[in-house]
DNA sequence: GGTAGCGGTATGGTCGGACCACACACAAGC
DNA sequence: GCTTGTGTGTGGTCCGACCATACCGCTACC
């Protein structure tokens, strides 16, 4: 008779504890109650409990870790790249949209973000690269060289200093991570392909230390180009 | 004696599932076995299938819903907005990301989303548009004058044609809401903002419509700088 | 006195079973 | 033929129990 149907009790968890973590009342680093004491103060049951929690760890907002230490327990954890990245990667498997579009918003954001690093990047920032690139310089296998070209290109979104556009940056990359993986393993002669994107790793390196935005732009488009086009769109015949 | 612990019961259960969706063996439409059955083709239990499934739906890719029918039971629904709005408004309240990057973000997207438009948008997305903006001219109150704002925005990124860019647009936008439209009530003359945003976006279609995509692009920035900056950063005193 | 070992305890992880609420399908009755 | 009731399959919810882990503190031994 309330009119309003029941809003489900695991949403009326998930409701609260959004709450407090938006009125701040909950911060990165705290602890929340354990489970059953959270259960009993709602009036809910522990499943409920655990079903509202278990989508804010699949959001990146809070870590669980059974034990008793200080670490142990239900922690605000804030870790938003990983939860988007999966986020992307299942909706690109299920055709939420295109490769090709991903491609696109992949290049307008590393367009962005180089052009805010060449203004912004520090001589720590430029370092830290270099170092990425030198670890790229030995015989990596494709996953390898993957995962440091992912570390590669989101620590230029980094130097950039805008956050959201550098966890989208890490987050897009990540949920083509596969696709480009099988890219590598069919290339014909991988230890060519792999020093092309040496050299134009470099390259980019090179007009973020003389703060030529455009020119790293432009070069990290063609970079990014190259390699999603390689054989990431058209799924049709030879 | 495996070496590799027991890799919880409710993530063998979620591999399941997104393998299922990866592969395309579960599309889009798809209903999922009833829960019980997957719980028990899995050999787990019903808690640990409903908890990944929770995730699931969280992350915008399934729907459930009680009864017989043919709409019934667990199906694949791809919703990535709203999923993505949730990630970006939690993760905005629990500051790991600035209002300020949040606005730039905004800027990037819908400056790009702008330049698309300008030079895709079909005659009927012009006249879709012009349906937004007619209906924003109603003397309507921050909420539903927000909503109608999303509306038209979101328009614009559709009529780019790229449904990444058009899904972030909507989730940033999402993960703003609440924050515009504390600025919206705190405003002295709200009519008067109201007109001044009413005009922009007639600028902005007009822009839109003549296909100059760097106009367009110009006064969305304008437009969006105009209205973050009313009162979203500085938390400071007066 | 120090230290190694052991049990206690708090926590999340898992399971099984039961019941409820809902929505449709179908048959019985008017 | 239409309505009504009953059956059935589905997700939603709860309870209670037990397990696995990690720390804490006590005890007993050296």
């Amino acid at each position: 008779m309330t009119g309003v149907r029941a809003p489900a009790a695991y949403e009326m968890v998930l409701a609260h504890v959004e709450e407090r973590l938006t009125s701040g009342e909950w911060r990165p680093g705290d602890r929340l109650p354990p489970e059953r004491e959270l259960a009993a103060r709602l009036g809910a049951s522990r499943q409920a409990v655990r079903e509202a929690l278990r989508v804010l760890q699949a959001q990146g907002v809070i870590r669980s870790q059974v034990g008793t230490g200080s670490d142990s327990g239900t922690v605000v954890v804030p870790a938003p790249a990983r939860a988007l990245g999966r986020v992307l990667q299942l909706h690109l498997a299920v055709d939420s949209f295109p490769v090709d579009d991903v491609t696109e918003a992949r290049v307008m954001l590393e367009r962005f973000s180089a052009g805010l690093a060449a203004r912004r990047r520090s001589a720590a920032d430029l370092l830290g690269m270099a170092a990425e690139l030198d670890a790229m310089d030995a015989d990596l296998d494709p996953a390898a060289f993957s995962d440091a070209d992912i570390a590669f290109h989101v620590a230029i979104a980094a130097s950039g200093g805008n956050k959201l556009v550098s966890e989208l940056t890490r987050a897009i990359r990540e949920s083509v991570r596969g696709v480009l993986l099988g890219a590598m393993h069919e290339e014909r002669d991988w230890p060519a392909l792999r020093a092309r994107l040496r050299a134009e790793h470099r390259e980019i390196h090179a007009a973020l230390a003389a703060g030529e935005g455009v020119r790293a732009a432009d070069r990290i488009e063609a970079h990014i180009r190259a390699f999603h086009g390689r054989r990431l769109s058209r799924p049709g015949p030879a």
